[in-house]
DNA sequence: GCTTGACCTCAAGTTGACTTGAAGTTGTAG
DNA sequence: CTACAACTTCAAGTCAACTTGAGGTCAAGC
């Protein structure tokens, strides 16, 4: 078989070997042998680091991505767990469908002040009444703590 | 008219009170006034942080961000800009369908490894051979220094 | 008029995701 | 056999994006 230098790797994904160094430190790649000192990678790990790549263009973290795929693109996670996840994305593209026609309206519109075209307003509307609150971490303080509630406009 | 307690907004949106601070200190968005020493918004803020979020969750960074709606609503970019932008975003909305898929095949397949599953590679190899390289920041090391070179696998 | 809770500022700390640098090793081309 | 480019480790540094804490202010309700 033909093994990968991990400047091979960064080549083909386009990583930096230092990355891809710290990845394999975290656990979400793994070289499978040393040639001298040199890690050697399967081809696999190009799939794997393009899914780590979508991973994190879909605004998980490294850790979050690592609990999908595991170390060698196997689930760590159940089965409703991943579907949950495929769930969050798919609502990811809907929200960044609304952003690029924002986007694109913004760049045509000729009103002074974007918000106030309802046009646009209409853009976001839906996006504001569906709401945030994308909390993934908790409160501490008695003033900020009443954040969970839900959105309503 | 009704104004905006940071406290208010916060809750609308899920956005913590110390972040939204921090947004009006880097200019992303701002209050109109105060009552005592308390900032009060407009409603409108309300959709702009939802841009906000979009923005964040398409892997914009809050400068890229306040340049696409900067403070008002209105753009700081040149309309060619905005569109490209549009692109970018589109491009991660088909790249995130790949994944959203892919997770869904990787929590239903029965294959021990998804590697070596066909219909696994199917949905992949059509991610890596368009290939990633989205490298915002530069190179500089001379071992390290071949990266920007093309992904075919 | 006093209390209280929600706000304020400002500086310093934290986190995730890398990057950099120094100092050392090694496979391969010449 | 030697040179050297490509690797190695490990510790420290960086950057964006917040968060935390200490100490202070103030408006609304009792």
């Amino acid at each position: 078989m033909k093994f990968l230098d991990i400047g091979e790797v960064a080549a083909k994904t386009g990583i930096r070997p230092s990355t891809l160094r710290y990845y394999e430190e975290i656990g979400l790649i793994s070289s499978i042998s040393r040639h001298g000192l040199r890690r050697q990678f399967l081809p696999e790990v190009l799939m794997q680091i393009k899914l780590i790549a979508m991973g994190k263009t879909a605004g998980f973290s490294l850790e979050e991505i690592s609990g999908m795929f595991g170390k060698n693109g196997r689930p760590d996670l159940p089965r409703k767990m991943l579907h949950r996840k495929a769930d969050e994305i798919n609502r990811q593209i809907r929200e960044l469908a609304i952003l690029s026609n924002t986007l694109r309206h913004v760049a045509d519109c000729p009103a002074p002040s974007h918000l106030e075209c309802p046009k646009f307003r209409r853009l976001l509307n839906v996006a504001v009444k569906r709401g945030g609150a994308k909390n993934r971490k908790r409160e501490t303080t008695k003033a900020d703590k009443s954040l969970t509630t839900s959105v309503r406009y």
